[in-house]
DNA sequence: TCAAAGACTAAACAGCTGTTCAGCCGGGAT
DNA sequence: ATCCCGGCTGAACAGCTGTTTAGTCTTTGA
């Protein structure tokens, strides 16, 4: 999105090239003298710019929270989310990197990862309110745990991505597997159920509200009571 | 589920413990002397079982996928999935290594990950239309695409547990993250949106499927048009 | 102009990694 | 009894890891 030639600091040479492999890699595969000759530079000046190879992690963390922060904050301008989306699948490899890191940053535990998914509930939140309050999306008892399913379902595409590629047997860009064919084979299944849901009638949702409902609920430990037939198989 | 006992031949000893670690630290991160310790063996005798740290891998992968496969196979069978369902939440802690096994082979680019995801996806497609079959689930015009969207957000959960557990709040075992407590607080949104859809109408439903058509499918690169409001912001 | 500071490199260091090797031990076959 | 073979160990090996160090080059500032 931002210039892509060689006019960066040093340093953001460094940064984006252990983004890069941190996202291809994982921070732990990707070695800090892979990263040093990625960005033409020795070893050693990484370590003398960030400190160590976790204050370079560090560095990456802050930098790519920082660019999906101001993406996402244009969240209840539906305008501007089109664009982004359209953006986005015109060119596709401008993100890839930001992308990988996050997916592993959201599956190896870190601070980064955390923060991240916290952010999307938050703005997933946002929007259901703001579309419950417009009329486009149904009331719902509660909107923070819907929004928790939502953001979860979200990111799903993002963890799985290259799973969902292989099966449909789209294009599979590298590494993270979520291109726009990717996406047009998802689209319209996730809709149909988004708008007229999955099940024929309420069966399983009040079978598990019953069971939910004479459910002790225990603290800690196992539960002592058959929960019921609840989300047979999927969900 | 079987013999917790230290009755085990060393070598299922030394698988065991790898699979413990794998799901813990990820292959990478997870070395062999930490599970030759972890099963009261000298890391040599790693080796001399499973020729080497990559041959250990794969006999956890077939011992892992194996296990699953059995515990699948009842998958038409509704009493029996509930028989599961219920036999995990009295005892999480059984299913816990191969849990934690199952989402690191899945971000993790491997073939027995790619074999699991497969395996998710067909049973919940035999599911969906055994389901349609019965009146139960909607007729939805793609049976494939919509199990793999189901697959997907079931999966969601698995692979991104620790942070839903986070968020709401709810305990969160180690380290998968996985527990009673957080399947409490996901049911009856998630089947909330099952059972009445998410939307109050088919408004994004029909602009999403009026982009999709007019959307020259070219095979390769960038999308030339501007494909609509699809999705927006979420899904 | 000179000196201080920072960017940068090449080499080396210590620690950990997977793997190998020589050999010990115990039990079954000859 | 002897042989031997597989389970098993402890030590060692080579390679890779993050990091340090000494030193060079370039820029900057007074």
């Amino acid at each position: 999105m931002r210039s892509n030639a060689e006019d960066l600091t040093t340093r953001a040479r460094i940064r984006d090239a252990a983004i890069g492999l941190f996202g291809r890699d994982g921070f732990t595969r990707a070695t800090v003298r892979a990263v040093a000759s990625a960005a033409g530079v020795s070893p050693g000046l990484v370590i003398h710019h960030f400190g160590s190879k976790a204050g370079l992690r560090e560095a990456c963390d802050r930098h790519v929270l920082a660019q999906t922060a101001t993406q996402g904050r244009e969240k209840t301008d539906p305008g501007s989310t089109r664009q982004l989306i359209q953006d986005y699948l015109n060119h596709p490899d401008q993100y890839a990197n930001e992308i990988s890191y996050i997916r592993q940053s959201l599956g190896d535990e870190s601070a980064a990862g955390d923060a991240f998914f916290d952010a999307v509930v938050r703005q997933t939140q946002d929007i259901i309110q703001d579309g419950i309050d417009a009329g486009t999306i149904r009331k719902v008892d509660d909107v923070r745990s819907t929004a928790v399913v939502i953001a979860s379902n979200s990111l799903s595409i993002l963890m799985l991505g290259r799973h969902l590629s292989r099966t449909l047997g789209a294009v599979t860009p590298e590494p993270h597997g979520i291109g726009p064919e990717l996406l047009r084979h998802l689209t319209l299944p996730a809709l149909d159920i988004y708008t007229h849901g999955f099940y024929t009638d309420s069966r399983f949702l009040d079978a598990a509200r019953d069971a939910l409902r004479q459910d002790t609920p225990t603290k800690e430990g196992s539960m002592p009571r058959d929960p019921g037939n609840r989300r047979r198989g999927v969900a």
